[in-house]
DNA sequence: ATGCCGTGGAAACCACGA
């Protein structure tokens, strides 16, 4: 059995005491991170590496930022930017093979306030990953490709689905941009082990939203048929966004053979 | 109904997040 994570930091350098802990009580074999907000060089390697895991990782000053952890298997990077647009420089998306995965960790734009030029950037950033996510898809490997996707699934995905109708996590055009993707064939893994429960991965800071489980389910593990067939196991690591100085994400795991 | 909190970078405020 093997564990996989996904967790959005909201800065790598100011969670590593979490980050830390939540590696060492859970021990996922691959963790993919978000939201680094570091720059290339200000990636916590040695702690990181003491931890005993190697990474790859893609900064970036001040904001976005990506990276994948392994702990056993030797990782290859893949590539480190979503084709399609050269011009496009969020660090946002990296790619790696370990083992037999294929492993895509993404950091999927916000896109608010909306409408307006950031929910124009999400919806161009979708169909880029829309078309990645076909080629990958079709070579019929194991894939696994999850991060922040920063959409809100279905009404079920949102304690209060009436006040994010506008919102750009929640809008029907992006609602359905992450269907036509679904539609490729992919599966939603925690909604295949949890089909019908409230489940959330993200809690804002403010109101007591953590306390009140006023959430939103916006972080996803997309898997092709090859891992579908192999998943045993997923969840939420709740408690983690409870702790002190935590991120407003918690972290999201899946088990396979 | 709302960045009310939090992070990083630069500059003692601002951009950004969801």
């Amino acid at each position: 059995m093997m564990r996989i994570a996904t967790y959005n930091v909201n800065g790598v350098n100011g969670r590593l005491p979490v980050l830390l802990r939540w590696l060492e009580e859970t021990s996922p074999d691959i963790a993919c991170l978000q939201e680094l907000k570091a720059p290339q060089e200000k990636f916590p390697e040695q702690a990181i590496k003491d931890a005993g895991y190697q990474a790859i990782w893609h900064g970036q000053k001040s904001w976005n930022g990506v990276a994948i952890l392994s702990k056993h298997e030797a990782l290859v990077e893949r590539g480190r930017v979503l084709p399609g647009d050269p011009e496009d420089l969020h660090s946002r998306y990296i790619e790696a093979s370990i083992g037999d995965l294929i492993i895509g960790c993404l950091y999927l734009p916000n896109g608010n306030p909306a409408p307006g030029p950031k929910l124009e950037y999400k919806l161009g950033w979708m169909e880029r990953f829309r078309k990645h996510a076909a080629e990958l898809y079709a070579g019929g490997k194991p894939v696994i490709l999850t991060g922040d996707f920063n959409v809100i699934p279905t009404e079920n995905d949102v304690y209060k689905p009436e006040r994010w109708v506008d919102d750009a996590l929640f809008r029907p055009e992006v609602r359905a941009a992450f269907q036509k993707i679904m539609k490729q064939g992919w599966t939603d893994a925690l909604r295949k082990i949890y089909p019908d429960e409230t489940i959330y991965t993200f809690w804002d800071y403010f109101r007591n939203a953590y306390g009140r489980n006023a959430g939103l389910r916006i972080d996803h593990f997309l898997l092709s048929p090859a891992v579908d067939k192999r998943l045993r196991g997923a969840g939420v690591d709740r408690d983690v966004r409870g702790w002190e100085k935590t991120s407003d994400h918690g972290p999201v795991w899946i088990e396979i053979d």
